[in-house]
DNA sequence: TAATCCTTTGGCATTATCTGCCAAGGATAC
DNA sequence: GTATCCTTGGCAGATAATGCCAAAGGATTA
């Protein structure tokens, strides 16, 4: 992982169906080196894919929602129950363990409030061992960007 | 946006640079209308474009970070302060407007503990204006996913 | 300093893909 | 029933991907 592959990863960051010639000028190398170094990020995973970036509102899902939740029990079986739980369940978009205060953050994205006290109702609760639920919804964006800064 | 349209989508936020041959097999059209409709979503921005999915780690970031910002006026002068200045840190990949307790939550990456004191202390604190900064490292992630969910 | 090895690069040729154009099919409204 | 509109599918020229091989650049060792 040199200068040039960091180059590779933000440029592809940024426009990620750029074709590999203009991405092998955009980096300044021809297209054939520049191919085999994105194909070796691939191989070694520092490059996980490729994803469309997608308007959640024109898509149909309007709310997006933090999820911060804390377990009333953190034994191995109650904790791998509810991480495999919130794996299938198709709104939460992410889930981090968290530092701090609460023990999970998850990510969530619903059509509408209904959807949302749904998801909480049936799909979070419904896991058990939940000693609390604290819900911040998204009003707005100031910045969303998949490119890393550069080092 | 019809079923079709979502079909694409999620698609190519699952394999953002599938080839249009394979993304036409895939939502059972051909080439041709599939590319038509592919246009059209970016055209209107309901795709807003693409990206590689990168390795944090590899990429030489492993500190993850969400922080929460609460400011201690609302002003228009302190909030459009607050918000240009997080728009031009690198390091802060996210920044979005919370219901709640905080004011903003900030997605920050890091290659180190050094770097985040130095992020807080030179980056944030020098804005002004700031109530209080809650932190919290992400130690694991259960799922992360940028395929919505169907409709 | 010179020789050698190893890694990376660039060009070429073949194969695959993109994409604009036009005709055909299917649904809808009158 | 028919006209109209929207979407689809196929074709062809242009563009891009990719495997192979020779050459250049850089580091190490003698």
């Amino acid at each position: 992982m040199d200068s040039k592959d960091r180059q590779i990863i933000r440029t592809l960051q940024a426009h990620g169906r750029m074709t590999n010639q203009d991405l092998a000028e955009r980096v300044s190398l021809s297209p054939s080196p520049c191919l085999r170094r994105l194909r070796l990020l691939e191989e070694s995973g520092a490059i996980r894919g490729y994803s469309a970036e997608v308007d959640a509102k024109a898509y149909g899902l309007p709310i997006t929602v933090f999820v911060r939740v804390r377990l009333e029990r953190h034994n191995e079986e109650d904790v791998k129950r509810f991480e495999s739980r919130v794996m299938d369940i198709d709104e939460v978009l992410e889930c981090h363990v968290l530092t701090g205060a609460s023990d999970y953050q998850l990510l969530v994205a619903v059509a509408d409030l209904d959807a949302y006290e749904d998801f909480i109702r049936n799909r979070i609760h419904r896991i058990g061992g939940i000693a609390s639920i604290d819900t911040s919804f998204v009003y707005g964006t100031v910045k969303k960007t998949s490119v890393f800064p550069m080092l």
